[in-house]
DNA sequence: CGTCTTTGTCATTCA
DNA sequence: TATGAATGACAAAGA
């Protein structure tokens, strides 16, 4: 959030003084007193309650405790860890923000200049540094992930709003060229760490989920180099290597996306018959121009104002009189390095600056303003974002409060809690705290299954998973009362290991990883010996005398430890329990052997009984691994549900808080751009000024006419805007 | 009586 | 190599 606020407010400042040096003044309060979005871990990833874990660093320290490498509870861990990690990949942005940048190729309308002709230090911009939006709509935006390509992009520059007919390029152009129009405003110099360009690109960053996204590095490129190989109108624009790596995106998430489109694309059907009537922003200008009267004037259709699936990707577009967005010309550096120099603008009318947002369209941000030049301010016909309300309604579907408040670890005051932020307008619900992807909360969930099993009812279930603490309450009631209602094989389990709670105190990673594999000595060491001379019952009457005496440990224990294998010891005259023939150590047992004189017969059978003592013990250790990890597992699906809807719920509130930045830095543009005045005191034309970023962070206003314009009177261009 | 679950045991592998 | 742990497979016992 406030590293979001951060690199806005630095772009937004860098601006102003820009703007404050031609004379400009922009209050930038207007622009950032509302809540701004956690663009930052947009942008830059996930804060630190959402960063993978290395595992494998994890394995070996696991926050200090040493548990041992086969412990079932590490494998839960991880395993959960990793699990929700998946999710987290699924769901979460992953906004890398390096892998957008600016990838439009610069193309010029048929009758502009082509490439070879251009010359001098005149660089045909075709960058998206304009400002207007000619044909982003939300709904191309929301398509872009699913099928929408980039041949989508209407040809007919007619329909797209802010397209420049030919006509007019061609008429902006023979008037830059007689004139030299040009005038390059200010530049922010290098020493501009942050510019409102760099802002746009990390708003445009902000949506992976484009063409860009979804398809790879190589297919882009070519589909974005070969038709500006084919077409010759194309200036001198050279397709950015934008950085796209995408490639690790998991395939679900083009999957869910996908799932999302759909349903936008639904309503795009709405907002395409409702685009022209809704109402404008008018939050930073007062010129209250009728959205229709907007529409007019780009000459758009509705429909087109919608349907435009524009990318940034979209740099190969048909030789078509259609404006197209080009951002940040490379060709701003390679030709001009740092120099200002006049950059060319290869559309007149209407500037892209919107597609520096890429086919986002959220807002339709910087609707071309060719209005007449007597009101720069054009209206900003807000088009209704379904983004919110799709998500709000498709996707918090999938949220099940109850699901919630059903998990474990999750206490009712917290599910309450999760579900006042999801019914939350406002804010964003970014408690990391509740983030199962935190260690914290995955131990807290296995914690208090380990040791909170008698204290809350809710926690009944976890609390029979718990080792110590079902010993513990093994101990105080001495038979299956201790579970409670719980499901019987796990008592027995439960039971039968760790008779020692006490040392599993404290630490609930230790209560599950160290394993006593002690199952029957405990049980077994103090009523051993006399179950060896009183295991004369036969076996059903043991079990019916165990039922019978259910509370009488003592005949419990005895009669539970007549096995086969005693009563072969018994008839084989064995000197000593079979506790000591299975637990004692190796050398303790090499003496006690040596110190009877055993036969063959007894030494084997005595081996034999320690083979399968030990084996018994490992078995049962066996199972309730393996059933402590099918516990886990199951708390991890919980724990990945409750992540799941944690995740859509951060989108929805991302996507929103990115259409508000988008908005205000539409409003900001055209505040800006109304401001500007000329040396006599004119403002500018939207129609043929547009203001311009260069790869520097400078802002320049630029003739919408330069881009035909190349390489004529290159030092005309060079005109400050300062004033 | 058949089915399912639990438990013990064996064989095997691995550390 | 000896030992023990782990585990799949099987069978017995019991519900």
């Amino acid at each position: 959030m406030l590293y979001l606020k951060k690199y806005f407010t630095e772009g937004l400042i860098q601006f102003t003084i820009l703007l404050s040096l031609i004379g400009v003044r922009v209050d930038l309060d207007t622009y950032l007193n509302n809540q701004l979005p956690p663009l930052r871990e947009i942008i830059l990833g996930p804060s630190s309650a959402y960063t993978q874990t290395q595992f494998h660093n994890l394995r070996n320290t696991l926050d200090g405790y040493g548990i041992h490498p086969k412990s079932v509870d590490l494998d839960h861990f991880f395993a959960t860890r990793r699990l929700l990690n998946q999710v987290r990949s699924l769901d979460h942005l992953r906004l890398p923000s390096t892998e957008l940048s600016a990838w439009l190729v610069h193309r010029d309308p048929e009758t502009v200049v082509s490439a070879t002709s251009q010359s001098g230090p005149s660089i045909a911009l075709d960058n998206g540094g304009s400002l207007e939006d000619v044909n982003n709509s939300e709904a191309s935006a929301m398509r872009g992930a699913g099928g929408a390509t980039e041949t989508t992009y209407s040809p007919s520059g007619e329909d797209s709003l802010g397209a420049v007919a030919p006509e007019d390029i061609q008429e902006q152009t023979d008037r830059d060229t007689s004139d030299d129009l040009s005038k390059e405003l200010t530049s922010l110099g290098a020493q501009t760490s942050l510019s409102l360009q760099e802002c746009l690109r990390l708003l445009e960053a902000t949506f992976p989920f484009g063409e860009e996204s979804e398809f790879q590095n190589s297919s882009s490129t070519s589909q974005l180099t070969a038709p500006t190989e084919e077409t010759p109108s194309t200036s001198q624009g050279l397709p950015i290597q934008a950085p796209l790596s995408q490639s690790d995106t998991p395939l679900d998430l083009e999957q869910q996306w996908q799932d999302i489109m759909s349903i936008m694309e639904l309503q795009d059907m709405d907002v395409n018959n409702t685009a022209v009537n809704t109402t404008m922003n008018n939050e930073s200008n007062n010129n209250n121009a009728s959205t229709t009267e907007s529409a007019t004037s780009f000459g758009v259709l509705p429909s087109s104002l919608i349907n435009q699936d524009v990318s940034l990707h979209q740099a190969s577009l048909p030789s078509c009189s259609q404006d197209f967005p080009t951002l940040f010309n490379p060709e701003l550096d390679s030709t001009g390095g740092q120099q200002p120099t006049l950059v060319r603008l290869s559309s007149s009318n209407s500037s892209n600056i919107n597609s520096t947002f890429g086919a986002t369209n959220l807002t339709g941000l910087f609707f071309t303003p060719t209005l007449n030049s007597s009101t720069n301010l054009s209206t900003t016909p807000v088009l209704p974002d379904p983004f919110t309300s799709l998500l709000e309604e498709s996707m918090l579907d999938e949220i099940s409060l109850l699901d919630l408040a059903m998990e474990e670890g999750f206490s009712q005051a917290q599910a309450s809690q999760l579900e006042d932020e999801l019914d939350s307008d406002s804010g964003l619900s970014l408690d990391s705290s509740h983030s199962p992807a935190s260690p914290s909360n995955s131990e807290t969930s296995c914690s208090s299954a380990a040791s909170s099993s008698s204290t809350s009812a809710t926690f009944s279930e976890e609390g029979a998973v718990g080792y110590s603490t079902d010993s513990e309450t093994a101990t105080v009631e001495p038979e299956e009362g201790a579970v409670g209602g719980y499901q019987p094989e796990y008592s027995k389990l439960c039971r039968m290991s760790y008779q020692d709670p006490s040392q599993f105190h404290g630490i609930p990673q230790l209560e599950s990883v160290n394993h006593n594999h002690t199952y029957n000595l405990p049980l077994s060491s103090p009523y051993s010996e006399h179950s060896e001379l009183s295991a004369s019952s036969s076996k059903k009457g043991r079990d019916k005398q165990m039922q019978q005496t259910k509370l009488q440990p003592p005949q419990d224990f005895i009669d539970r430890q007549t096995s086969r294998d005693e009563r072969r010891a018994r008839a084989m005259d064995i000197p000593f329990s079979n506790e000591k023939i299975i637990n004692l150590p190796v050398e303790e047992f090499n003496e006690l052997l040596a110190k009877h004189n055993l036969n063959e017969e007894q030494l084997s059978l005595i081996r034999d009984i320690r083979r399968r003592g030990k084996n018994k013990m490992a078995a049962q250790n066996c199972r309730k691994r393996k059933l402590d990890t099918i516990l886990n597992l199951e708390h991890g699906v919980q724990d990945m549900r409750r992540d799941k809807a944690r995740l859509l719920k951060e989108r929805m509130e991302f996507i929103k808080c990115i259409r508000q930045m988008k908005q205000k830095v539409q409003n900001l543009y055209q505040e800006v751009f109304a401001q500007l005045r000329d040396e006599e005191g004119r403002p500018y034309s939207a129609s043929e000024y547009s203001l311009q970023y260069g790869p520097d962070g400078s802002v320049l206003l630029m003739p919408r006419s330069m881009t035909t314009e190349q390489g004529h009177k290159p030092e005309k261009k060079q005109k400050d805007k300062k004033k």
